[in-house]
DNA sequence: GTGAAAGCGCTAACAC
DNA sequence: GTGTTAGCGCTTTCAC
């Protein structure tokens, strides 16, 4: 005995707004009042409630207050898997948007799919979070699950969603990247360096970000009177949007001996690979083939050389995320549809095509 | 009107243990019961509360049920950067640990230094968490900032703290990873390899962890009859612990024009500044200098060639983290400190000295 | 095994 | 302005 580590036993008996008011003279709901500086208070009172909040370093307890004004200024975010620096970015920005808006976040990782981000629909429906921040996951899905989009609702009928994806048969809020704009963006940047052979690596074509980003490659081919070869598109990998799927896909395309001056990878752990499977195949990037990717995490600076990336503005995408979030919470309507653009940084890795 | 975005308005009148008492015919403290599964209750009821549980998708209010028996079962985590792929790896492994243990974690990111942890300490205090995990940040310095320390402790009157890293003056309980062990690896790795001439970029000596290890340096270059050598030491750089620190420190060394075989990088994030530095400079990896790290992260991979660092497991570490804060949480005493022991992964960034 | 009832610490009418 | 008083939705004695 002896020794405590931290609270417990000792546990000197939590103080309320009770104590403070007693002590001030004062009504605890005079308290209350001047916490939330809702309505005015004398200054003398006040002055002396702030006193005491200061002498006992008093803290409001968030689980009374909720219960008595069911808002809990708390947000639950969902996401896909946080050791993805597109991810740690995202709930960085958002967490750091919410916290100056006053709102305390809950942290899901939901590494294991769909039923995962489930469990964690209801944990935080058990916490009574005010809304509910889903990013990546389910709601990147071009076909939404019948069961989630069943889940969802259910949860929306006392707790709003938003998500940076989308949720076919719900009413969920979304932010969304805008990925034509994105591909865009690339495919003129390596057109206007020559190149006319371009392939496309990584991604899954369940995914409507893939998706998109397939059509817009196209499009811009017809555009520029170039033939569409399915042969240089290598999606729906195995282990596709890793840095060892990337490796894998590049590995098959060039065994497919075709003409190829360009390549771009679905994200910057692709581009690694990618750049990686060159490098041990004696190709030079980007003197004999261009490597550009999206995301532009630190990944793209980290390799040799750096990559050319499509960068979305992670402090602006999460300040629109949170913002649209909050408002939600307050049963503010808002447009259901909001779109990020993205925007090209060049690096090394893309130059203009050999010959 | 019409269409609503989630939730507000519509607002069904949320379901309460009461409701599923009066429709299953039983008193609430029978709901209760069931639902916290604390005593016996007779099969036949106990069902008929189940399915009106499972019909009604009913989850129980968990700021009531905090506020009654005074457990939130939440964890508070306060981190130093997400986006730093440590942090990262140990967030998740400590909220899947978590999770398992059927907690909910807050997410606080504490870019901003001391002051943004000391008010996220009472953002989680209000929120009356049974304990709070701090994993970097001050709790990463040599000598604790006394202000931080008096605000710990006022925080542990009541709520535990769990950290990785230390807080003199404090009675937290700590989980460390061997620093000197760790460098000790480093250098036996590099020691068996013939290296002689080995440097050391990156870190403040303010830093307890970057402090042993230059400790542990000396240490091993004295077993080995190696002089030291302070000026292939390059520490306390302005933007040290990441890529441009790595560069610019390595960049500095090289000026030095001191004979070098090796270079132990304080993190990935170094290791790949130095690598780009090297290469900027037609020095080859591992050929003409060997370059290994810390932390193990997938940085580790995505650079060519790899590198070779000391890896932690992490799963086990936020493991053991989430435990002895679940232990704290109940008031359960154990070990002040426990020690993870990290090991060597070896890739091809390292290889036999020159000559 | 089960019900009644008293809190837990706030906020929000409602009076004054 | 400010105090009084109900709750908010649970858990937990305490009886039975």
């Amino acid at each position: 005995m002896g020794m405590q580590q931290g609270a417990k036993a000792g546990e000197s008996k939590e103080i309320t707004i009770y104590d403070i008011a007693r002590e001030a003279g004062v009504s605890p709901a005079t308290v209350s009042r001047v916490l939330s500086s809702s309505t005015n208070v004398r200054q003398e009172k006040k002055q002396r409630v702030l006193d005491l909040v200061d002498k006992y370093q008093f803290r409001p307890n968030a689980l009374a207050r909720g219960l008595a004004d069911a808002k809990t200024r708390s947000i639950g975010m969902i996401t896909a898997d946080i050791r993805n620096p597109f991810y740690a970015e995202m709930l960085m920005s958002c967490e750091l948007a919410a916290a100056e808006a006053g709102y305390v976040t809950y942290l899901c990782n939901a590494i294991k799919g769909k039923s995962q981000e489930s469990m964690f629909l209801d944990r935080l429906k058990e916490q009574r979070v005010d809304v509910v921040i889903q990013i990546g996951g389910q709601v990147d899905e071009m076909v939404s699950d019948m069961t989630y989009v069943e889940k969802v609702n259910q949860i929306m009928k006392t707790i709003p969603v938003v998500t940076t994806g989308r949720l076919d048969g719900t009413k969920c809020r979304s932010v969304r990247i805008d990925a034509m704009k994105a591909m865009e963006l690339l495919m003129e940047h390596l057109l206007s360096l020559g190149h006319r052979h371009i392939g496309l690596v990584g991604g899954k074509l369940s995914v409507l970000s893939t998706y998109e980003k397939l059509v817009q490659y196209r499009q811009m081919l017809t555009e520029a009177g170039i033939a569409y070869d399915p042969d240089i598109i290598m999606v729906d990998g195995a282990y596709t949007y890793s840095l060892e799927g990337g490796y894998e896909e590049m590995d098959q395309l060039l065994q497919k001996g075709k003409e190829l001056t360009a390549v771009i990878a679905i994200n910057d752990f692709t581009a690694a690979g990618v750049m990686h499977c060159l490098a041990d195949h004696g190709i030079r990037v980007p003197e004999d083939i261009s490597v550009v990717s999206y995301d532009n995490t630190y990944i793209s600076e980290i390799t040799f050389p750096g990559i050319t990336s499509i960068d979305y503005n992670y402090e602006e995408f999460g300040r629109k995320v949170v913002t649209a979030a909050i408002e939600a919470a307050q049963g503010v309507e808002g447009e259901l549809l909001q779109i990020v653009s993205p925007s090209l940084v060049v690096r090394k890795s893309s130059g203009p095509a050999p010959r």
